[in-house]
Parts: C-alpha cells; sequence; structure tokens
DNA sequence: GTAAAATGATTAATCGTTTAACCAGTAAAA
DNA sequence: TTTTACTGGTTAAACGATTAATCATTTTAC
C-alpha cells in the first residue's frame, strides 16, 4: 500500500481510502490508485488488516464427528456461504471426543476467528466462549440458530409410506442420545397415529450389544408383517436394503425401506432410495448470515464499551428463520404395501 | 503482552523473549512471567505475530470436489496432521470448475495462507502461486507430492481375485481423465497378465450417453461369463452390488465384486465390500511434513533474499517418500470363482 | 589488573492497514 | 467582507508481536 502511495505521489491514507471507498477521494484519483493497484499487483494484507480492525475474517467450523458421510455437503454449503459473506472457512475435526472438542475451539478462538458453527453432536454443551456461536442442530435443541426441520422430513416421509397403504412399520434409528434422530423418529411417529403398528431398534445399541458386523434381524421382523422399514440416515437405508436383498426379500416388492439425508450413493444403488432431502446450502447461508450479522453488532457495541467481559452471557446467535424444510425424495425403494394378510410370497422363514 | 510486561515490570521485549524462548531471560523471570501470563489469560494475537513474521499458520486444503465421500477421511486427516504441526486448515472448494479453482486459490492466498495442500482432479493445472504447494493425487502424475500407490491398490485386489480362480474380469471406472482411475486400473491389469480376459466399462461415459438413472449392463457382462466386477471406488462397488442383487445375481456366489478406498459404508452393506484401505493419516502427515519443511526452508532463504521474484519458479513441494502402500480389506462381497463352463445357474438371460 | 566474553535486560524499529484528527484551499452564505 | 461549510487530502497514532542493536553488569581469561 506504500508503494502504491508512493507511485501515486499521495498517501498511504489516501490509498486506503480510495480503495475502501470510505474517506473523501477524488474520482479520478481513485481511478488512478485503483489502477496502480492492480498494476503493481497488490493483494492486502490479511494480517495488518486483521491487527488493525481486530478482525481476522474467518470463521470456525467444529465438527463432532468429521466422518459424517453429511460432511462433505456441510463443508461446501458453509464455505460458500461464507466466501459469498466475505470469510473464511477453518475446521477443526473433535472426533466425537468432548476435551478434544474444546481444544478444538480453543484452538479456533487462539486463531483468531471471528465466529463459530458448531455442529453437535450429541448432548454437546457448548463452553462459554467469546465470540458469536452459530450453533446447528434441530429445531427442538435449545440454542440451535438454524437447521434442517427433522421432525418435519420425518412426518412427511412417514405420510409417504402411509399413502402407499403402510400400516406396520420398523424404524431403524443410530442412537437414542441424538437430537436429530429423535425428532426425525418423533416425526414419523406423530405421523402415524394410534391406528398404526409401529417398532424401532437402535443401530448401535445393537452393534454394542452383538459386535460390528451383527444383523439387524430385518427377516423376523418381515415376517412378523412389518412392510415398511424407515431409518433415520441413508447410512443405515443402505445396510437395510443390502440385508434384505442378501436375504432375498424384494424391495420394494415385498418391504419399501426410506432414508434420510440424500447421502451421494442413495440415488445410484438399485433400487434408488426413498429419502429426505436437506437444503444445506439454505441452512448454511442463513447461519453465515445470523454469524455476520452478530460479529457487525458486536463490533459496533465493543466500539462504545471496550470491555469483552461485559458481553460474556451470550450463548447462541438467533436467526430468523430457525427450521428449514426438508424434501421428500421419492425414489424406487418405497412402493404400495403388500397386504398384511398375504403371506411372505418368498415363504423365507430364516 | 503489554499488559504482562506492565505487571511484572519488564519490557515487552522481556515478555517475547521468556515466552518464546528465544532471547536470555533469567529463569525466575520466565516463570514469573510465566505465571502473570496464565493469570492474566493471555491469548497470543494470530495478527500481530503473522504480520511481524509474514506467516499465518495456516494453510489451505483446496478440495475440486468436495462432494467426493473420500472427502471426510482427507479433511480429517490433513487437519489432525496439520494441527499437530501448528498450523490451522482453510478449505476451499472448487466444485470441479477449473475457473472457480483458480479463484478458490486466489481467495486463499489473499488470506496469506502459509502452504497449499491440492487434491486435483483430472488433470487440473496448477498456476504458478508464489507459496508452496503440496500435491496429493497418484505417484504417476508429475509433480505429485505424495499419495497413495493406486497402482499397487490394483495389483493388490486383482491378484485376490486371481487366488480365487477368476479368470473373466469386468473393470468399472468413473472416468477415464482421471490418473487416480488409470492407475487403478493398470494395476489391475498389470498384475492379470496376458491370460485372463478383462473389458472395461467408464460409468460417467454411460451416464452422460444414457442418462444418470442408466443400467451398468451388469447382467450381459455375467452371462457372458465375467466372474469378477473391479470398480475403482466403493461407490460403484456399491452401484453394481445393489443392481446385481436387484437382478436376484448372488454376490459373491456367483460374481465377485470389489471396490477401492473403504468408504464408511463399505463395511455395513451385505455383503460387505471387498475393498483397498488408503492410509490417509500417513499422507497426510507426509504432506504436511513436506509443505513445513519448505515453509521453513522458505523462510530461511527470504531472510537473505529478501526477493520474493526470485523463486517464482518452484512448482510442488517434494516428498521423502511419494507413494504409501495400500491395504487390501477382504470382505464378503469376493469368493472363489465359479466355473466359467457352469451356465449361470439362474437361468437369468435379461 | 586489565581485556575479553558472557549475561540479562532494554530500546526502538518494523510488519500493513485503518481511522480519528487536522489542515489548506475553495465555494456558498450572511 | 467576514463567516460558515464543504472538499480533497495529509498526519500520525494505533493494533500486537518480533528482533536486531545496544547497554550496563558481571564473570572469565591471560
Amino acid at each position: 500500500m506504500t508503494q502504491i502511495a508512493k507511485a501515486v505521489g499521495v498517501s498511504s491514507a489516501t490509498v486506503s481510502n480510495a480503495l475502501s471507498g470510505k474517506g473523501r477521494v477524488s474520482p479520478k484519483l481513485v481511478d488512478k490508485i485503483r489502477a496502480t493497484a492492480a498494476e503493481l499487483g497488490y493483494v492486502p494484507s490479511n494480517a495488518g488488516r486483521a491487527l488493525r480492525t481486530g478482525r481476522s475474517n474467518v470463521l470456525g467450523l467444529v465438527l463432532p464427528d468429521i466422518s459424517n458421510p453429511l460432511f462433505p455437503q456441510i463443508a461446501q454449503a458453509m464455505e460458500t456461504a461464507a466466501s459469498n459473506a466475505g470469510y473464511g472457512i477453518l475446521i477443526a475435526d473433535s472426533r466425537g471426543d468432548v476435551s478434544t472438542q474444546t481444544h478444538a475451539i480453543a484452538r479456533l478462538i487462539e486463531r483468531g476467528v471471528d465466529g463459530l458453527i458448531i455442529i453437535p453432536r450429541r448432548g454437546t454443551r457448548i463452553g462459554s466462549v467469546n465470540c458469536p456461536v452459530a450453533m446447528v442442530d434441530t429445531p427442538s435443541t435449545p440454542g440451535n440458530t438454524v437447521s434442517a426441520d427433522h421432525w418435519e422430513g420425518g412426518e412427511k416421509i412417514a405420510r409417504h409410506l402411509l399413502d402407499l397403504g403402510h400400516q406396520n412399520f420398523l424404524f431403524v434409528g443410530h442412537d437414542p442420545a441424538s437430537n436429530v434422530q429423535n425428532d426425525r423418529i418423533g416425526g414419523m411417529k406423530s405421523a402415524l397415529g394410534n391406528t398404526n403398528h409401529h417398532q424401532t431398534i437402535w443401530v448401535e445399541t445393537l452393534v454394542r450389544e452383538q459386535g460390528d458386523k451383527t444383523s439387524l434381524g430385518l427377516i423376523d421382523h418381515v415376517n412378523s408383517g412389518v412392510t415398511a422399514i424407515a431409518t433415520t440416515s441413508d447410512l443405515h437405508a443402505l445396510r437395510v436394503l443390502t440385508e434384505l436383498q442378501t436375504a432375498g426379500i424384494k424391495v420394494p416388492d415385498q418391504v419399501s425401506v426410506t432414508g434420510f439425508d440424500d447421502l451421494i450413493f442413495s440415488s445410484v444403488v438399485s433400487p434408488a432410495l426413498t429419502t429426505v432431502h436437506m437444503n444445506m446450502t439454505r441452512i448454511a447461508e442463513i447461519a453465515i448470515a445470523a454469524l455476520t450479522d452478530e460479529i457487525e453488532a458486536t463490533k459496533a457495541h465493543t466500539q462504545k464499551i471496550h470491555d469483552k467481559n461485559g458481553t460474556a452471557d451470550q450463548q447462541t446467535v438467533k436467526a430468523d428463520t430457525s427450521k428449514v424444510s426438508m424434501e421428500l425424495m421419492v425414489r424406487a425403494s418405497s412402493g404400495p404395501a403388500v397386504s398384511p394378510a398375504t403371506p411372505n410370497p418368498n415363504g423365507e422363514t430364516l
């Protein structure tokens, strides 16, 4: 910037004003400065700016479980939204461990992030941090900034199966401690009403008790009359689908299978999975907007107070819209229910 | 830091020296400074440090296709390795588009990253950038810093199938323009020798010609004697597996199916996929080490020269080890070959 | 006993940007 | 003509850390 100033013959303050458009600089001079800046290949120093303004224009993205297959979608959406708002995304992985997560957050803070986006898992408590935090979990979680309306997603998929004539359901979830999973299953149950039969199994519980390679015991359930298996994740839907297919049970002819999240593989398997799609792009935009708004506000506030200890009680950022509708993706894995009276046409008895 | 200096009654330079351990400070004073630093909750300002030292301690991770299902593994491994080396990871997504990628790289540079890790896709050319670049692609790519030994992975999986008695192979790749895919298939072919029959189909070509939902036409291949279908990705293996199962072809009884990458779902489908696992942790460690070494070297070099234009010819960073062995994961989707003489027991003729 | 060397700390400059405060002109208003 | 207001710019002080240069002391060496 000093170089530009020297080249044009003005002070560096004028260059700054010209480039930022803040002060009063004559139009001709602005053009001249812009031109020489481009000519000299000027790249603003983020460090200098960050030092002066106290803001790094970087947000931290904290994922308790980075191996989550939904992560690519999340990261992509967040990166795009942040980039559009002039922010970069610094990632932190806490591998599901709480202490590692605390550590990861601390590292991000030390790096000077202006805000945090946290995708919590289970009952993660966010320790008090002195920067704005957007939390993306599920609408029923206290402090949730924005997320997909998992409950509504559950309702949609259950109604779809009801419309197909199903009356006997099996829900497959991963982990009863997850807010998201509970909302999804809650939504499904609420759509079912009292007249339909349903049970729930949790994969993690089975795996913990019977090992990684455990069968989900789906054949018994099918033989006992279940015609629709609704899972809380495409990953489980895939497990269910292949387990059924291996057992010779036809999907969707004998049993319908549904997933959640519309993961990358959902549309390429046979039969393609009926699932619920999450508008991650919109969720990311809302989260980032809420965060940047708060950052701006904090800045203005700090200018007057100039004492950060006074604002330590802030929890998570609020957004205008806190839930984003999910979209039902009807594909080949769901079909009309076979009459419960009809015995299993395959005669498979295990 | 000034506060600490004032509190202890020394100059801020002494505080800096005490905390960094660089200058000469008496042990007692070091202890005292450390104590007051902790007491005051001192967090070093990255901006200040970055401004003075010219290094941000942040690396950029560029992924041309962030929706790649391998991304979680990559991101996690890179983040951990970088974190251990004292660096943060700023992500950039270029959504497969070349111009977007150039833009993304420029953004990272502007943010002041000290180095770049680039996972290229297809024949991506890295434009000259004035910071160290580590490229993770495949050993046969010029400029590759480190990657999995995809060729060897192909050999391993082909030998595994050969050991099971297979003689008629179908290779399923995504895209003939990918270096990684070509190496994988190249390795498989080289292990086969001349006595075994093989063909290759490319999914992207089929999708482009016949639409997204196209069948891979596997049944024809199976009927014509193929007993082993080896894919270059678990995603394709999954597609193959479910397409076969839907058609009533038993895996692995009639046909063996193998994948690549050991993606998250590979072990939970039925039958679990035989695949090749990539030691991403090690790859990340090597890449980050090569990058940080170069950063250190550049720093030392710059101190003397102090003219960055002179070092513009550097391409990508070199590592001691440029390929990391892949591990064969034998699971349930591969089994002994049925005799090619035996007609298809299912009698399925399409 | 004096020169040389090591010790432990300080000074002050520097990185690049922003911004409040100030100033010299010129134009409009009284 | 004097006062007021605006215009287009400059000055200089931050922001927080690092580090070369310097300076008293004290220790060691010959």
